[in-house]
RNA sequence: GGGGCGAUGGCGAAAUGGCAGCCGCCGGAGACUUAAAAUCUUCUGUUGAGAAAUCAGCGUGUGGGUUCGAGUCCCACUCGCCCCACCA
């Protein structure tokens, strides 16, 4: 009698041999193709894993140990994301340095990882909190640091380079380079002003520095207004702040000045959208992220300003050179050919132009705006549908192309991070223009007659009183140019957008431009617990520290609470902060950075000589397949996807896509359903203030890590969220019994062919063996191509069929043959990357060598696999009606005549003569009557 | 407001444009057992007819379309989830 199955004593035994035997521990680069298949390092958090954890890591472990056995040399590692403000917040409450926590809680992780039999390569292991590792993030700054974009080479190159250049001309070929390619506008901060060789050679050496932020791919920028979170204490960007509440801590952020370093991602903007074409990753990713960087192309228009003094005297405007000034306001549009119907414009409280523009009537009641808007400007502000507010600034516009005199406004509708601060506001066709004009009773200007309503008007000025068909001028978005100069007549779209663009060309106050929402990457953090950013404050301002300087580490300290004055808590540390040459740099880099090359360093991890080496990562590198949550869409991988780009451009990495293949599993929600106040049953997340969260250690304690690793893979598709079922493990459970029991009591249900003589079984059983074969080759076959296509839920049903197909064989009779035989062999191989300490025990019971999981993939038999006969069924008139046996070679006549011949077909057709009979090879027969 | 994804039995789901519902869960029946559990066998979308074998009809959110043939492709809509969003 064969022992029962028992998870818990083999899994702990298999899992110590294989740890001690260090049996997946992967080779360096050599001869064999690679295959290296990364997860998301976590963030190890002090909650643990959870079972929707594990939907990610079993997979790919299962591809991971299914390369293997195919003769790859496989990378699949692991390590942890470490630094940030939620370990950093739990040290300040326990009162004890983070990196305690860390290590508590990353032991924590590898401790489950090791419980569910993943297949890591331990050697590999890193932490981003370790000094060798954050050695390496903060090199990477550096070469960042040290270089710019050169829009006319299209890549990254040294500062030294911009150096020599400004020396010889100064600005002059680099700016105008830029206007004429538009697509470049990120490579420059914004408003850097033209600078002559001269002017350049002489500034001093703290001047030069200054100047050159605005060009390095790293760097500080001037004081402004940012983002602050209160409780958190620590600056945050843009992309955190959702609904005016910070990501993380959900508090509504403030406003404070304050100078940030940044990654000049925008740089890259036009590369980051066109090499998305060259990944295979889920197209709603690519979506994301294209309209993360969000291109636009339109034009920048410039109004010029009547000069405050002249506005009460001049009504009638016929002379330009009665109200022009030096320089006027720089509109961004997509939409140029609207140009006409532009009736006035609209700043941004934070315009630098406004207080110049504000008429002294106005002055009091702008800058009162102003100030609401500061304050406000932070949930409310942001708000959808909120009721738009707005001041008269007393200052009035000239409308380029038509001389018309119209009013500037100021409203927080408009953004001083878009475009440029300030609008041009064509309320017929705008809605939210057209809202604003409604309120403050400004007027409205058809220039787009739509084809759709022959009747809408088409008037040149009208008021308010015909709004309902204003508005449905407005959502004429085709039609024909109308009140528009010379583009008057022309079909709204690309010519007449094309013509206008022309024409502010030509009139000298506009050209062609094009606009990337994406902004820089923010990366300074005024906390602790982060790698610390490798600069020194100077007499000739920030510089970079020699690389052998590096690593920078963090001071080990007993106090680094975060300070309320924007200051780094590292600030408050004299002997982290004075160096002979100068002051350190006090923030910190956020952990996008760490994230943004850790895949790369699992090719070399422990390398203390450089990031990596060449060698190494040029054979690991690209990932092949990363596999990891939807919620990193844009900020992680877009940060990677920069960083690559720009370490290729300096020579450091061959590649220029990081990660080849992705795919995004779906989540685990708890098993019960809850109701919300209107009745409606939901299943909520699973999370530790629920209290509802289940652990892959409470499944494995009960039903053993092969049980929970299929289920993991049989709950649904890969990509899908869905509940947990408690029901869903016993049942894969119930499969891995049946293995068990098929493996090792093949004698058992041998009842039906005991009677048969040994000389005349065999043959007796000929096509039953020849079937058993077919099974399993196809069986393999499947197996394979919905591993290929991440359907793991289908690789475990096509086992449970295999599975139940050993079982009616050994019914029949088939045990202790040589198929039968064959047959085991290919089940316990195949089921190696998904139960493998099931299947190591039950290779090592069936006195096979050590160890399943150095074994190769079983050669594919094609011939096997074959079928010999085939059902077709025959459809008339587009209704089943019955199916024929043919054999698998059969011809097309052959098959129609088998098929017209059938029982049911016959009456089907009921003595007609068939118009058409189609015959899908392999598949179908159609008669239509 | 913009974009994306999805909707198939009581449940998780499967299905290169070709037999809808594989596999599993839940549930029913039987065998084994003193009994239960476990295990094994078997039924299990729905309606109608039949003692039964079986036969006929309906059926993949709704309405259209393409096709010999649509869960699958196209158009319009409903609902659900996700992302972005006063982005000019």
């Amino acid at each position: 009698m064969m022992d029962k199955y028992n998870p818990q004593e083999i899994e702990a035994k298999w899992q110590q041999r294989w740890e001690s035997d260090a049996l997946y521990k992967t080779a360096p680069a050599d001869e064999r193709p690679k295959y290296f298949i990364l997860d998301m390092y976590p963030y190890p958090s002090g909650a643990g894993m959870s079972v929707g954890h594990a939907r990610n890591y079993v997979p790919t472990d299962m591809i991971a140990r299914y390369y293997r056995m195919k003769g790859y040399n496989v990378l699949h590692p692991m390590g942890f994301d470490a630094f940030g403000l939620p370990t950093e917040n739990a040290a300040i409450k326990e009162k004890v340095n983070p990196s305690i926590l860390n290590k508590k809680y990353s032991d924590n992780y590898v401790r489950q990882f090791k419980l569910m039999g993943l297949s890591y390569d331990w050697t590999r292991l890193f932490n981003s909190a370790d000094a060798s590792y954050y050695h390496w993030t903060q090199w990477i700054f550096l070469q960042l640091f040290k270089s710019w974009y050169d829009p006319r080479q299209g890549k990254a190159v040294a500062v030294s380079e911009l150096e020599l250049e400004l020396g010889k001309q100064g600005t002059g070929a680099i700016l105008d380079y830029i206007d004429a390619h538009p697509e470049h506008i990120g490579v420059i901060t914004k408003g850097t002003p033209r600078l002559s060789a001269d002017a350049w050679k002489a500034m001093n050496r703290k001047d030069q520095n200054h100047f050159l932020m605005s060009f390095r791919l790293a760097y500080r920028s001037e004081p402004m207004t940012m983002w602050w979170d209160p409780v958190d204490n620590v600056v945050v960007a843009n992309e955190e702040v959702i609904d005016g509440r910070a990501w993380r801590s959900g508090t509504p952020v403030i406003q404070r000045v304050l100078q940030q370093w940044y990654f000049r991602i925008t740089a890259y903007s036009q590369r980051l959208i066109d090499d998305l074409d060259t990944v295979d990753w889920p197209e709603k990713i690519v979506t994301m992220q294209k309209n993360w960087v969000g291109k636009s192309e339109g034009a920048e228009v410039e109004f010029k300003v009547y000069k405050v003094e002249n506005v009460q005297n001049v009504q009638n405007i016929t002379n330009i050179q009665n109200f022009a000034n030096a320089e006027g306001i720089h509109v961004y549009t997509t939409r140029p050919d609207t140009l006409w119907g532009a009736t006035f414009m609209v700043l941004s409280p934070e315009h630098p132009l406004v207080a110049q523009i504000t008429s002294p009537e106005q002055k009091a009641e702008v800058e009162a705006y102003q100030t609401r808007a500061t304050a406000t400007a932070d949930a409310e502000r942001m708000v959808e549908g909120k009721e738009k507010t707005g001041v008269f600034t007393g200052g009035y516009a000239i409308n380029p192309v038509n001389g018309a005199k119209i009013p500037i406004w100021i409203a927080d509708y408009v953004l001083m991070g878009y475009g440029t601060g300030a609008i041009m506001a064509v309320p017929a066709h705008d809605q939210r223009d057209f809202e604003f004009a409604r309120k403050f009773g400004l007027p409205v200007v058809q220039v787009v007659r739509g084809t759709t309503d022959p009747s809408t008007p088409s008037a040149g000025q009208a008021d308010l009183q015909t709004t309902d068909e204003w508005i449905a001028a407005y959502e004429a978005k085709e039609g024909v140019m109308v009140n528009s100069g010379l583009i008057t007549g022309m079909p709204a779209g690309e010519p007449s957008l094309d013509a206008a663009i022309a024409f502010c060309v030509q009139g000298g106050f506009g050209k062609r431009r094009v606009n990337y929402r994406m902004r820089d990457w923010l990366i300074s953090r005024q906390r602790y617990w982060g790698t610390p950013i490798p600069i020194i404050h100077t007499d000739e301002g920030e510089v970079a520290l020699d690389e052998s300087e590096l690593p920078i580490k963090l001071p080990e300290v007993a106090n680094y609470s975060p300070t309320k004055t924007g200051q780094s808590p590292l600030a408050t540390i004299p002997e982290f902060v004075n160096t002979p040459r100068g002051q350190r740099e006090t923030d910190t880099m956020a952990t996008w950075a760490c994230s943004s090359w850790y895949f790369m360093r699992f090719s070399d991890p422990h390398n203390d000589k450089a990031a990596f080496s060449p060698k190494e990562l040029s054979y690991w590198l690209p990932v092949d397949q990363y596999v990891g949550g939807a919620e990193h869409a844009v900020l992680h991988l877009l940060y990677s996807r920069m960083w690559t780009k720009v370490l290729y451009d300096l020579g450091h990495v061959p590649f220029v896509e990081p990660f080849k293949s992705l795919r995004n599993q779906g989540m685990i929600l708890s098993p019960d359903k809850v109701a919300d106040e209107n009745g409606r049953e939901y299943y909520q997340k699973m999370s530790k203030s629920l209290g509802n969260v289940i652990t892959p250690d409470e499944v494995i304690a009960e039903h053993g890590a092969d049980a929970l690793r299929g289920y993991e893979m049989f709950i649904s598709d890969f990509s899908m969220t869905v509940p947990w079922n408690t029901q869903g493990v016993p049942g894969v459970r119930r499969w891995l019994d049946r293995v068990w029991r098929i493996v090792l009591g093949e004698d058992e249900g041998d009842r039906g062919a005991k009677s048969v003589e040994p000389g005349a079984k065999e043959d007796a059983l000929r096509p039953a063996l020849l079937a058993l074969r077919r099974v399993a080759y196809q069986t393999m076959q499947r197996y394979e191509k919905n591993t290929a296509d991440f359907s793991f839920n289908t690789v475990i049903s096509t086992m449970m069929e295999y599975t139940n197909a050993l079982y009616k064989a050994r019914e029949a009779g088939l045990a202790g043959t040589s198929e039968w035989r064959e047959a085991i062999d290919i089940l316990l191989r195949l089921l190696a990357p998904i139960a493998p300490h099931m299947a190591e025990e039950l290779w090592a019971r069936a006195g096979n060598a050590y160890s399943i999981h150095q074994q190769s993939w079983p050669m594919f038999d094609a011939e096997a696999a074959k079928d010999d006969e085939i059902v077709i069924p025959v459809q008339v008139n587009g209704k089943l009606r019955d199916r024929v046996t043919v054999a698998a070679d059969a011809g097309e006549e052959a098959i129609k005549t088998l098929a017209l011949a059938a029982d049911k077909v016959v009456k089907a057709i009921d003595g007609k003569t068939p118009k058409k009979v189609i015959y899908v090879p392999g598949r179908m027969v159609s008669v239509i009557v």
